[in-house]
DNA sequence: AAAATCAATCGTAAAGATACGATTAGAATC
DNA sequence: GATTCTAATCGTATCTTTACGATTGATTTT
């Protein structure tokens, strides 16, 4: 079917599928550290740093917003683009209470 | 095309990505929850938890395993399924170091 | 040996994701 | 007002993902 079935999962789980989409291309990947870094905060130079057309940066631009991670300001002709904080805190405190749940010591079937 | 470019990003993007694509499905992200709590770690527990098919089920272990992040024990006729330490451990280091990457400080545009 | 159990795989359908060229829309500049 | 610049959106092709029924293969139990 190709379509998730949302409604059987937890509202938590849903948000985190959704933080980690944030997270599961390369690309956006790579837009996020740009943007951290700061040398490049406008769609145009994120094209040139790129290796991908204007339309594709565009639209992972777009899932980010989407998702919250990032905003946009515009500031014509240019958008600026930048983290959004109080998402990307979430996503930290998200990431790091599910990944703190497991205890090393667990082992396997026991 | 829904082919990704990796050839055009870092080994270290592309793992990132790889790593996030675990918790980016509701299913992944519950069937990872259950493996933790160790109430289910056999597939056919695993699908009584879940109101997915056993197909489906296997399907997500199957991408999970890809990645890593748990590893199957064949302990016949079931196969149990547990967290892989080491890959939840890189999990942690790498998204911990890049959650931490973002200094909440940092405006926009300036 | 036959039947039962469990999970992987196959086949398939439908929806989503990725990528890009072309077009559009808005604003600034000439 | 016409041109230029920037980024969003449209249209489209292709590949991937999600989901499930059915089948298969391996092992255990009868």
């Amino acid at each position: 079917m190709g379509v998730t079935k949302t409604e059987i999962f937890t509202e938590q789980q849903n948000r985190i599928a959704d933080l980690a989409k944030a997270f599961s291309h390369p690309a956006r990947v790579a837009i996020l550290q740009l943007l951290i870094a700061r040398k490049a905060c406008v769609c145009g130079d994120l094209v040139d740093e790129l290796e991908l057309a204007q339309a594709t940066v565009s639209q992972h631009l777009k899932e980010l917003k989407r998702i919250g991670i990032i905003q946009g300001e515009i500031n014509p002709p240019r958008v600026c683009y930048c983290i959004n904080p109080e998402v990307w805190e979430e996503a930290q405190k998200t990431f790091g209470s599910l990944l703190e749940t497991f205890a090393l010591a667990t082992s396997c079937c026991n």
